[in-house]
DNA sequence: TGTCAAAAGATTTTT
DNA sequence: TCTTTTGACA
């Protein structure tokens, strides 16, 4: 008996297949993790591979974590050698050695989306952009799908041709990258577009990494990019050892750049590839993938396949429309205490998933009334603070006073009386010389213009100069403390005693903390070590099992979690899916959030409640939603409670709503309006049959006429008299 | 240079 | 509705 027995046969072959290209199609919940982690362990236990030369990459390095500790259960060694993290932390940590061939410094510092902002206004400033035309926004996003394919300034100017928006968006590239370099930084797409780079310019560095990494895996395959498949492909191309794992079905960061095009055409890129299909799943109730698989059937755009369990059939479905949102939270608040009174679940075998991170805050206002301990996920990143940034910009001044920004950001905080006027002679002086901000800074003292607030930058810079001098012999917790100490920033606050203010000094509290554990647990810790670990860090990170509390969190967070009993809230048309999803005239937008859809019912493992309220508070206007047209892809008899509102009205509906108000209230949950034609399966009944129907009781069917799409069938009840209806509609039953 | 009020913007999802 | 940005004024 081995490890290995317990896997089923696909799982098994998967395992198995160590050399050469493999596709692994794993459905939802069919144990790729456990695929994974075997197939690490057979390669180090069985072939004798040397766990330095593994990587996996994973979408989040807790995910990365998790596999590193499984396969130490099952192997027992060696499982610290391995390489495994995202695709960014793989980047950064291959630049960091090598980024000096592309003209950068290796102690570059990673540009957040706040950071490229900022960069960006500055850029629209200085090429005269008028930037009520084209937002900052916009450009950043043109830039960062151009950076996804792999798409320089100088090829996106000339794929511009004539076109006067475009030409202007490929100057403000050009300028913006210019900045970038300058400012020895990266955004987060350049860590991915650079590596590559990297990898074709210098050969060696390449050959490196390839006899480094003899066996490659590739976790949620379906949601990455051109430059990441790139990446993968250069990395792989030498000894072909790649498995990448992934699930069409769960391909949701289309937004994002990712090509689904990487899982369709991974056969034709590596033409000995062997592909696995993984269909049995071992998470969820049978009601429940039945359930999935219904909604994401509708989609036109995919692989066709069908998962399957042999676990019960389990409760029903429960789907239920409020009112209110308000009232939505406070059922879910309800329910989740009544279950975990009951002792049916903990509180951390609950998670309520969400389309927008909007809809958190009224979940927090009943959880913290009802007492419930949760946990939010996502939203702004911790790191992304006003106050932690500020801490963090310090920490980055000393760390590498090229970062431009981050000098910029804290030369005035707290105030010292420096304004915009001198700071932009500053930033002319620096521009001049072709020098550092923060060098110019140093020779205040020398530039003309600025005549007597040179007294005011002096202090700053010197303060900079002392923390630098103590780095060598502080750690980086002491070097923070000399921060706050010096700076009086977390004084300040106190002395304010606002709510606000008590919350910041708990945030700042929290990065203390966290500076403190990474002092614990790094071999060598550094201070652009933490800086480093600091700027990848994703929300979902921080999430752990063992503490009981329930998760709140975007259907995207929760893609590759998996809860025993899940609410899916704001189940309505136009959050869910998106207005902007329903009014696009591309339908493979909505086919992206049905899979959306897909993900989130496949992480219930026993219990799921899909949740919807008539109306809502969007940016303080009231809508009024239909129930989601994913709730009506759900057949009726995987639910159990559906519609049980009161028809109380607290408040009237506003004149110009009421039509609006109107069409909410006759939507009703399985009503379909325009019923799936189901012609092709045929009936189970004919003419003369005695059929039972839900509503109407016993009757024989009199008559089956075809109805274009569907099947008219007349029925002579025995109470209710002749009816006509729609077959599919009136899910008749043989008796 | 700093403060306050008005105006604009945001809400689709994230490393 | 709530937050962030802008602009006027002290």
């Amino acid at each position: 008996m081995s490890v290995y027995d317990t896997l089923n046969d696909m799982q098994r072959d998967a395992v198995f297949h160590t050399d050469g290209p493999l596709l692994l199609l794993a459905g939802a919940g069919s144990g790729k993790t456990r695929v994974l982690t075997h197939r690490i362990a057979y390669l180090i236990e069985e072939k004798g591979i040397n766990p330095w030369n593994i990587m996996a990459i994973t979408f989040t390095n807790k995910a990365a974590q998790e596999m590193r500790e499984r396969v130490d259960r099952l192997v027992g060694f060696g499982s610290e050698s391995i390489w495994g993290s995202t695709f960014h932390s793989t980047c950064v940590r291959i630049l960091r050695r090598h980024i000096e061939r592309l003209g950068f410094g290796t102690n570059f510092t990673i540009y957040d989306s706040d950071d490229q902002k900022t960069v960006m206004k500055d850029v629209c400033k200085r090429l005269e952009i008028d930037t009520k035309v084209y937002k900052e926004k916009m450009i950043l996003g043109a830039i960062s799908s151009a950076k996804d394919e792999m798409i320089s300034p100088e090829e996106y100017r000339l794929n511009a041709g004539g076109d006067y928006g475009k030409q202007k968006i490929a100057q403000a590239y050009e300028e913006y990258q210019k900045q970038l370099q300058n400012s020895n930084a990266l955004d987060f797409d350049d860590l991915l577009v650079k590596t590559v780079e990297l990898f074709r310019i210098c050969p060696d560095v390449l050959d490196y990494y390839q006899e480094r990494f003899k066996y490659i895996m590739v976790d949620e395959y379906q949601d990455t990019n051109t430059v990441q498949f790139l990446l993968v492909s250069l990395l792989a191309s030498k000894y072909q050892n790649l498995c990448v794992v992934g699930d069409d079905d769960q391909s949701i960061y289309k937004f994002r750049g990712a090509n689904i095009g990487n899982i369709l055409n991974f056969e034709k890129v590596f033409p000995n590839a062997r592909t696995i299909k993984l269909e049995q799943n071992y998470r969820s109730t049978k009601n429940i993938l039945n359930a999935a698989n219904d909604v994401i059937r509708n989609n036109m755009e995919r692989k066709e396949k069908r998962l399957w369990t042999d676990n019960d059939e389990g409760d029903m479905l429960e789907c239920r429309q409020f009112m209110t949102a308000y009232e939505e939270a406070e059922y879910i608040a309800g329910d989740i205490s009544r279950l975990v009174r009951e002792g049916e679940f903990h509180y951390n075998d609950c998670a309520v998933l969400y389309r927008t991170n909007a809809q958190s805050r009224m979940f927090e206002e009943k959880f913290l009334m009802a007492n419930i301990p949760y946990k939010i996920i996502g939203g702004i990143n911790f790191y992304a603070r006003k106050e932690v940034k500020d801490l963090l910009s310090y920490l980055k001044t000393v760390d590498n006073a090229k970062d431009d920004l981050a000098v910029r950001r804290i030369i005035n905080v707290p105030k010292r009386g420096i304004g915009a006027t001198t700071l932009g002679r500053v930033q002319d002086y620096a521009v001049e010389r072709g020098i550092s901000f923060y060098d110019a800074l140093k020779e205040a003292d020398k530039i003309p213009s600025i005549g007597r607030s040179s007294v005011k930058l002096a202090p700053f810079v010197t303060f900079i100069q002392t923390l630098r001098s103590q780095q060598e012999f502080l750690s980086v917790h002491e070097l923070l403390g000399e921060i706050i100490e010096q700076t009086g920033y977390v004084k300040e606050l106190e002395a304010e005693d606002t709510d606000e203010a008590k919350a910041r000094i708990e945030n700042i509290d929290e990065l203390i903390t966290k500076v403190v554990s990474y002092e614990e647990s790094a071999e060598t810790p550094t201070l652009s070590g933490f800086l480093e670990e600091v700027a990848l860090v994703a929300d979902i990170d921080s999430l752990d099992e063992e503490s009981d509390y329930v998760v709140l969190m975007t259907l995207h967070s929760a893609k590759g979690l998996e809860f025993a009993n899940v609410y899916m809230a704001g189940m309505e048309d136009g959050i869910f899916p998106s207005y902007m999803t329903t009014s696009s005239d591309d339908p493979s937008d909505l086919e992206e959030e049905r899979r959306l859809c897909y993900v989130g019912i496949t992480r219930a493992m026993k219990r799921l409640t899909l949740t919807s309220a008539r109306q809502r508070m969007i940016r303080g206007e009231t809508q009024f939603n239909r129930v989601s047209r994913f709730v009506h892809e759900i057949p009726e008899g995987l639910v159990a409670a559906t519609n049980e509102i009161l028809p109380r009205i607290k408040e009237m509906p506003r004149q110009n709503a009421f039509a609006q108000a109107k069409n909410a209230f006759l939507s009703r949950p399985f009503e379909n309006k325009a019923p799936e034609p189901k012609k092709g399966e045929g009936l189970e009944y004919e003419v003369g049959d005695t059929v039972q129907h839900i509503k109407f009781g016993v009757g024989i069917v009199e008559k089956i006429a075809d109805g274009g799409r569907d099947y008219e069938v007349t029925v002579n009840f025995d109470k209710a008299g002749v009816k006509k209806m729609f077959a599919s509609f009136a899910k008749l039953k043989k008796v």
